[in-house]
DNA sequence: AGCAAACGAGAGCAGTGCTCTTGCATCTCC
DNA sequence: GGAGATGCAAGAGCACTGCTCTCGTTTGCT
């Protein structure tokens, strides 16, 4: 089995995406030229096209991915926590996300920066994408069923979409809770999105420190009413 | 006065402006084109470079107006609210900016989407791109006039930066106040992002109701302490 | 009137994504 | 094991891009 062809493929495969990670790392994603990664694999562009059908294709390769990172990133901050401290669990998950952000800019930038105008995301991007997110997700659970509520009235058609949610991802989560936590959500990637491409600049050089109260702020929001773990060591 | 060549050179650089801008709207920043505009214009593309001397030229001009743009957008949508209702003129705001993002997604991608690997905005950006965040400042300057405060206890490093702002502009927010404000305006933009950014597919379809919780919650959290207005009508 | 600056046109360089043909290597089926 | 189908790399080529340089012409100022 593994014919010497199918592994030449699948090795070209992988070097190709390698390649193409170092150079959006370096020149970020716009720059990724596929004749480039011709070039360093010693062959000729048009022969990269019988791996990747378009440099499209390629990116959705590489999208998928950095989800992948991120979301495995997410996960392990969250088991690296005692279950039921929910807060230390939101701020290992909040710190991992920017952490990752920090650390690979080009690829953060590749997932929630601006979409290409013609490219429309495959399907089979959703599934990777949503991997992040359902960390807090479940996080939310675990708030919800430690007996945590929140407070305020929502919109009916969003009460109405939530719901959808919830059955479809068959999650036990209450509305109300779910939509403080895109809340949450929101503004956790929203001050990401503000440090990261340089639009504090100017105006605060410690865009750590600022990012640390929107954590807390958030958390203070989200876990205000809840009524579990006796207080212990919430620290950081 | 204003001689032949003098005004045709204002009108094509206006006109320059006026097509990259369509451009830009229609295929996204990425695909802007110093030779489409060219051709457009019935002219060799060398020709445009007498006007601009890189497509980044053109690009910060354009920048430079969506920013002048948002920001009298932000202006007017506060001026429209009586000055003590400091919550309407917050949601007026918020509005405002998310309006002018949805009517105008590639122009807002523009201002907060990936910047591009190579392009360090230069200096006569920053006046313009901190426009609509003074609008927000003013508010908080009203708020802390009328007695609002901010609670809670600042990281000393991010204090000092925000001491730093608040004495380069000269305004008098106290530094939590203000602290408090930038987290609103983090989640403000977060939740522009990922609706505009196409975040939110699969998860809910109504991000409309889903900004206004955003813009009530930064509300309560920002307004929650404010002692003035007797409670009228408080109502969008 | 004379001169310098501004200007548009054109050619050209280096780069891009992508397509098509051509010949060789490999794998598969009889 | 040989014959045919398939996979693959190479090369040429098309239609673009940003940008530079040169070369006449037009314009405006002195």
């Amino acid at each position: 089995m593994a014919g010497a062809r199918e592994r030449a493929r699948t090795e070209l495969t992988a070097e190709i995406v390698r390649l193409a990670r170092e150079q959006v790392e370096r020149d970020g994603a716009t720059n990724l030229s596929l004749r480039a990664i011709a070039r360093d694999l010693g062959m000729v562009s048009s022969a990269v096209y019988r791996y990747f059908a378009s440099r499209d294709e390629l990116l959705t390769r590489l999208i998928i991915d950095s989800y992948e990172r991120l979301g495995a990133a997410a996960e392990a901050a969250d088991a690296a926590v005692r279950r039921s401290d929910h807060r230390g669990r939101w701020r290992a998950i909040a710190h991992a996300i920017r952490d990752w952000a920090i650390a690979n800019p080009s690829e953060y930038a590749l997932l929630f920066g601006t979409p290409v105008p013609g490219y429309a995301a495959p399907q089979d991007t959703i599934a990777p994408a949503s991997r992040y997110t359902l960390v807090l997700l479940n996080l939310l659970a675990d708030v919800e069923a430690a007996g945590g509520r929140a407070a305020g009235r929502l919109a009916p058609p969003l009460k109405r979409d939530l719901a959808k949610v919830r059955a479809t991802l068959g999650l036990a989560v209450d509305e109300t809770l779910m939509a403080h936590g895109m809340a949450a959500w929101a503004a956790l990637m929203g001050a990401i999105n503000l440090e990261l491409f340089g639009h504090l600049h100017n105006v605060v050089d410690t865009p750590g420190a600022r990012f640390d109260l929107v954590v807390e702020q958030e958390a203070e929001r989200l876990f205000a009413g809840t009524t579990v773990a006796r207080r212990t060591s919430n620290r950081a």
